[in-house]
DNA sequence: TCCAAAAGCTAGTGGGTGTAGCCATTGCTG
DNA sequence: CAGCAATGGCTACACCCACTAGCTTTTGGA
């Protein structure tokens, strides 16, 4: 657990919602601090002055540094798969999806560098996230290994799609592109600058290695 | 420059040498501490520690903490860059040299995760790499332009792939693959685990992305 | 042999994480 | 409503880090 232990949450227990608002207060400082001095500039001292308070003050809601981090991976790694999750749910399954929940990720993940980073590129080795805290990503792995049965299900996609290969495949893709995407061009959101408009035609070329079974295919 | 100021290097000048034996010793050393601690684990206490000297005569060889990470940057750009040119230049020129020049550098990125994340992951976000020690990347993204130009002239590939937008596809495959190979599966040497195998089909997706003329084709 | 440059050192500044322990405030509970 | 325990601040401190100032010793070249 990130925070620290708390009392009962007993129901109408003003001094919870307080504790709660000021971890929220808290983590918020935290992304700015990150936004602005780098993943990892984030020092509890900073948050301390931000919040104007002294850095011993800190601990009474995280027990270290590296527990910050963890609550704003914690975030990170829900709200995103949530991202994607409805942005999923909105398209067609199959191709549709899969492309539409990518798109969604990356425009989130552009759009929030500091957390994108956090979650995806580890910038702070001594930093490893809890089991618990990963747990979202095994459900995005779901999801899109879904999609991608969806595809083989609806002759979008050759049978081979339906595999672990196929995941792994569609992952290298997004991740390049979104590395890049973060690394060389930081500040451009989705959609412009010279790596993010690739993901679609890179997905096409999962069609080129799971090819269709060349039967009548829908529209 | 790295390196404190030098006086003149006269040719059999005594000092000179082991003043640069000892700046290779701090280096070694360096690598070895980002190997076991972590990129960001390099502080130059440690390094003083295993050198057997107090920390601030490091100070001597490097101006700062950031000079050391450019010296290490530099290096690991240089012998990069050298890895690739070889390996390129023993191959056919073309797709083949392409995929021998890429094998080679995933090869050796995972053999020294240290040095690949510090050259292409920016784990350190304070430190910027001096222009200088950046050129050896423009000398890497030329070599990798020619091979496309060169596959696409032989035939390998269309026209299309003697583009900017095939560089930068080839790009996003690459750091895909390396990158879910040293985040995911750390210490597996290339050709092994999930994804480094999946390169050269990749790559073959080249070829439905930019299709050859189909005229008679080299075998 | 001499001496200046090189290369070590100690001491100290300022900033970081995290702990110990103290004290005022506050809101729940008898 | 009175009291009290939990809460959430604080200061002081220990220990680590990067880096500077300035001193001393070593050393290699003239």
């Amino acid at each position: 657990m990130a925070e620290v232990t708390a009392p009962a949450p007993a129901p109408g227990d003003r001094r919870a919602r307080r504790r709660q608002e000021t971890i929220e207060e808290i983590l918020a400082i935290a992304d700015d601090v990150m936004t602005e001095e780098g993943v990892n500039g984030l020092s509890v001292s900073e948050v301390a002055r931000r919040l104007g308070v002294k850095p011993p003050s800190i601990y009474k809601y995280f027990d270290s540094l590296l527990a910050i981090y963890d609550a704003l991976f914690e975030r990170g790694q829900r709200t995103h798969l949530e991202i994607m999750r409805t942005a999923m749910a909105r398209a067609e399954p199959g191709l549709d999806a899969l492309a539409a929940g990518l798109a969604a990720s990356g425009r989130w993940l552009l759009a929030h560098p500091a957390t994108g980073q956090l979650l995806f590129w580890r910038p702070v080795p001594s930093f490893q996230p809890t089991s618990e805290a990963m747990a979202p990503s095994v459900e995005m792995v779901r999801l899109q290994r879904q999609a991608l049965a969806d595809a083989a299900a609806a002759g979008q996609l050759g049978a081979g799609a339906d595999s672990d290969e196929a995941l792994w495949v569609t992952s290298v893709l997004v991740s390049g592109v979104i590395g890049q995407a973060m690394a060389n061009e930081p500040g451009l959101p989705w959609g412009e600058g010279r790596f993010s408009p690739l993901l679609p035609k890179l997905l096409g070329t999962l069609a080129a290695l799971y090819p269709p079974k060349p039967s009548r295919r829908r529209s």
